[in-house]
DNA sequence: TATGAATGAGGGTTCATTCAT
DNA sequence: TATGAATGAACCCTCATTCAT
């Protein structure tokens, strides 16, 4: 059992090496462009075991996307969940997000292409899972902003469209931060975004 | 002298057909996976004609990009340079953007790919034109945004940050149209997407 | 009727116009990266129109040929047939052969593709005519080797073999003269050539 | 480690069946009219395969020139150097390309192309290596004569001349053999190019 | 399990040829 | 007569995928 437990162990971690060598092709190519001998090369296995690994170009690139959304979500819920306060909530949503992407700025560059192609009906086109999964998130951000409305907390509007404002602009950063060379991360924080999102631009000065 | 301009004006028409056609696929399809002949197919003409008005698939796609965003420019610049007042133009940078976009839904697919592989160096990469282009835009508005600060309007922060929330609003909610039905844009208006960027989505019943 | 010859005219003028231009594309570029557009730049003239003088692209090719080989067997006729003598004869032949190559340097790099490619059952395997005629004049030079192995004059040997070493001869100088800048022309004469093949490389001193 | 050699083996073998159904093609129609799949198809492996193999279409011909005319060299040069004799040197170069280009008939139509496209700046140009090599033997027999001159054994020439003198020859020689069924090479012999190169056509008995 | 040689469908592109004007 | 816009077959080449080892 122990023995069958190693080759167990052995095969995940080649799926973890392979799937490591995809999320940087894939980032730096673009799907399309990326070739399964690349990944191959850089995973230092050959074509044939990614194909014994994983069904296909696509489903390789599916899976990976999977592995990082189920990160992705598992860190933002676990982080919202440890927040009372619905501003907190809002709060930590930005950070969460913005921290976690900060930490896989390539899996960034997969995800917009991601959205960006969510309408094809290409191989590329997110997976059912992962769609589902998408949409459960912005749900719950969207249930979050509901509350908050009812509250009295949030001003009156579209749930779903202040999810989407928040989303956006976080997505804005996050590709500012990629794009860049560092110094990008000390302008545009997200205690900004925050900021921005929860007060906007307008000064306030004169409330006070 | 008819005779000449007939031609011409035929040659242009046939570039704007096929112009067309390659704006459908293209934002179907993603550069890399429309093909020259779809895109012929849907312009009806041969792909010996498209080659014979346009260098080449990257150059049909380059200058679709450079056509649109051209247009895209001149019609917010247009609308930016008629209003005095800072706040304005940023209520009419948003609105022009999104209003833009939602008569252009097919671009802004291209629009995002093309944002999504900026980091590519290969064939999809955005023209020197395009890109400058690009840059400038985004340097009129943080310009206008610095203005308002000194001015005291706008709170204290980088005004190249605020731009990105901006921008990255706006593209959320135009990927929530183009994704949409049609309902969307009832939802999420660009009244809203103002409001929230300028006083944020706090309730503000308190402070009065 | 003097209308009617005046068109006749300008018809054979510009086929004598299109042949031209093809003769240098096809040298510079040879049959197949030849392109007919190229040729009918050159021309000054509608690709429409070529088509129009000519069947296809491989009949001009061939009219072109035909033109130029006529145009040779005539000069070398014309000279062979004012000598009498045999030695004078193959001299001749050598002289004229090397005097009309060093006008038409075009038409000798079509010349040695033609041969080059006389196997093949492309485009450009010679016509049926420029073939015949080709093996005409090769019969008729090898008739005076015959001649003067007959009366003693030329060392007994196959005829045939005795045309193609002198026809080898002065197509590689040829050759030479056509890669070289212009003072081939001097190092490489007919009278060497004539020396040569007569009377061979080696000295005759001893003779003497 | 056997097994690694056998995989070298295999490789080696199919390049040289590559090569051979290369060298048919290209012999047949010439390298712009040779399609890859054709080759492939003779060589009865896969185009993909011959792309695996070699760079392209271009790279697969210059191989295969560069691999003939190597061999080439180094046949004639071999049998050169075991001869001291001036004239003995002459008559090896002349016999050992007639020996060669016997055995390959197919390469001698690829090489006469080469020399007939040599002008060209395009892709069948010659590969740099191969020219080189073809100058150095160009030279090499010229130094011949050269010699031979001052040794007084060769009459008073330009050298250069003289070698394309004997390489025309030979050349023509050969492309009757190609060019015929098998009874031309018993009229067109070695002996008989010697011969003429050497003595010349003109009889000799007046001289005994 | 792990390999990589071998495949071939499909894409971008060219260019000889046609035909309405 | 003369044009050149328009065509589409066919080329070179790539790369996802398979399979014998």
């Amino acid at each position: 059992m122990s023995e069958l437990s190693r080759k167990d162990r052995e095969k995940a971690e080649h799926r973890r090496l392979i799937l490591e060598a995809a999320e940087r092709v894939f980032a730096q190519k673009g799907f399309h462009a990326a070739t399964v001998h690349e990944i191959a090369e850089l995973a230092e296995f050959s074509v044939g075991y990614l194909y014994n690994q994983f069904e296909n170009k696509t489903d390789l690139f599916l899976e990976l996307v999977d592995m990082r959304a189920a990160q992705y979500m598992a860190d933002v819920e676990e982080r919202l969940s440890r927040e009372e306060d619905i501003v907190g909530k809002v709060r930590t949503a930005i950070a969460a997000k913005l921290g976690f992407f900060r930490q896989h700025k390539q899996f960034f560059l997969i995800f917009t292409h991601l959205v960006a192609e969510e309408r094809t009906e290409g191989p590329v086109a997110m997976s059912e899972r992962c769609g589902r999964r998408y949409r459960d998130y912005m749900a719950r951000l969207a249930a979050i902003f509901a509350e908050g409305i009812v509250e009295g907390i949030f001003a009156e509007a579209d749930p779903t469209a202040l999810v989407l404002c928040m989303e956006g602009m976080t997505n804005s950063i996050i590709a500012y931060w990629v794009h860049g060379g560092g110094k990008e991360e000390e302008a545009a924080t997200p205690e900004l975004v925050q900021k921005v999102f929860l007060e906007g631009v307008l000064a306030r000065g004169d409330r006070e």
